[in-house]
DNA sequence: ATAAGGATGACCT
DNA sequence: GGTCATCCTTATA
């Protein structure tokens, strides 16, 4: 240990690795307008073999119950998406596009479907680590590591295989959401990206003017 | 603009 | 059982 692994890389953030607290469940059981409103500028923290990757949450969006088309929920509880469906506090993560990782996160008690997919991140710590994660070399900008759902997944090492299913309010857990007392400043909604149903319903939250946002910034 | 890529669920037999 | 349209995306042109 040639440095403590307590100071954030990047700028701004009081994030300490040792003292973090994962949120606690009942953060989580609540409506996922609210969670995802709520979980802008909370850090999102990878236990990783080479160290902890995090980065801090600056898009989501909201995926409600049966009645959002849009949903995962929509045609009712499978096997996929079973995670929705128990208690809240516990990382849905699905693949898509046969290609890519989204990782959502459960809300509301058990029995009542309900996610926010985190969208982007803003990468604080492991840079080095999330550049060879996602194949990119010393040049690519810090705003490409993270700024997307697949990018996020990637960047930080998360798969379904390994991860979906997982207790995130867990202090020992391979992941896990962190306080940081993150002043946001102004909090831009829209409708949700790349969907068709439910299209025009206003469940997309991001930092306004942030460089990691995913797609459009406006 | 669009191809890549594979799992999933809906809808049949 | 089988088939098929769809998909909460990304990196290329």
């Amino acid at each position: 240990m040639t440095k403590p692994a307590r100071e954030a890389e990047h700028a701004g953030s009081t994030f300490d690795l040792t003292t973090w607290r994962p949120l606690p469940r009942e953060f989580f059981d609540a409506p996922p307008e609210q969670v995802a409103r709520l979980l802008l500028g909370k850090i999102l923290v990878r236990r990783g073999r080479g160290g902890p990757l995090a980065g801090r949450i600056v898009e989501t969006e909201a995926y409600l119950g049966e009645h959002d088309a849009a949903a995962h929920a929509a045609s009712g509880r499978t096997a996929r998406n079973a995670v929705l469906y128990g208690p809240p506090g516990h990382a849905y993560i699905y693949n898509i596009y046969g290609l890519y990782a989204c990782f959502n996160i459960s809300c509301l008690p058990e029995g009542v479907p309900g996610c926010v997919l985190v969208r982007a991140l803003e990468p604080l710590q492991g840079i080095a680590e999330m550049r060879r994660n996602r194949g990119l070399n010393g040049s690519a900008g810090i705003h490409q590591l993270t700024s997307g759902p697949g990018k996020l997944c990637q960047a930080l090492d998360i798969s379904r295989a390994e991860d979906n299913g997982l207790d995130l309010t867990r202090a020992d857990g391979r992941l896990g959401l962190v306080e940081d007392n993150f002043q946001c400043g102004e909090i831009r909604v829209t409708p949700r990206v790349g969907i068709s149903r439910a299209a025009d319903w206003p469940l997309r939250f991001f930092l306004a003017g942030h460089d990691c946002v995913s797609g459009r910034r406006g």
